[in-house]
DNA sequence: GAAAAGATTGCATAAATGTGCAAATGTGTG
DNA sequence: CACACATTTGCACATTTATGCAATCTTTTC
């Protein structure tokens, strides 16, 4: 097995299809501009959708483990996990072209 | 706008989406790992879905810009965009980081 | 304990998506 | 032109997905 297929099917497709909609790409970014913990309701606000709809979306961004959660109260803190979801974006790129090497011309 | 806000609008979720399905990167691994350009139905030989889904994959993964493809007689070769590919999942990565840079402890 | 506030879940619905088969398109060969 | 081969497209179907509203759950406050 290539490298690139160990990191493709460690990530799951979970974590791209986590990204592959419009609304939780606007979370994200909401969550990413705050550059601070936001509850549900604060990240709804700045949202077009139903904050139903936004606690599904930062749901389903936790378990492709792009974002953090932490109670506290009644209230759920939410945050980007950075260092994860850039750690993830440049495994793919390292597997990606350690895959693709062409030999060097003097092989 | 910030930069991730750029990037991520510039990428457009065609990206992410074409990568969130388990038989594109069953056709992407295929074609990085042959390193060399694939007909679709040496794509298919190695998929366990039908040929003109492959036909519809690839296509989706070109529009995406992750693939390219080459007409060669009644042939039609598609290889992956490595460096393109590479560029934008790094390019996320970077505005990501930069877009929540922590203020230095002596600001 | 009752009411209020924040978040999640159940349900219904409309839209998008993946898939296979068969037909059509395009291209080379006789 | 007829035929074979590679690819794409039309169509039908099943599944998934995004969404909003209402109900429920959890926690705080009175």
């Amino acid at each position: 097995m290539s490298e690139l297929e160990t990191v493709l099917s460690e990530l799951g497709t979970d974590f791209f299809k986590a990204l592959s909609d419009p609304s939780r790409i606007q979370v994200l970014i909401i969550l990413a501009t705050a550059c601070a913990p936001c509850t549900v309701s604060k990240v709804a606000e700045a949202c077009t959708v139903d904050m139903s709809v936004v606690s599904r979306h930062l749901n389903q961004l936790k378990l492709a483990g792009i974002v953090q959660s932490k109670k506290q109260g009644r209230e759920v803190y939410y945050t980007i996990n950075t260092s994860s979801l850039v750690n993830c974006l440049r495994q793919c790129a390292d597997a990606l072209e350690s895959c693709c090497v062409v030999p060097s011309s003097s092989g």
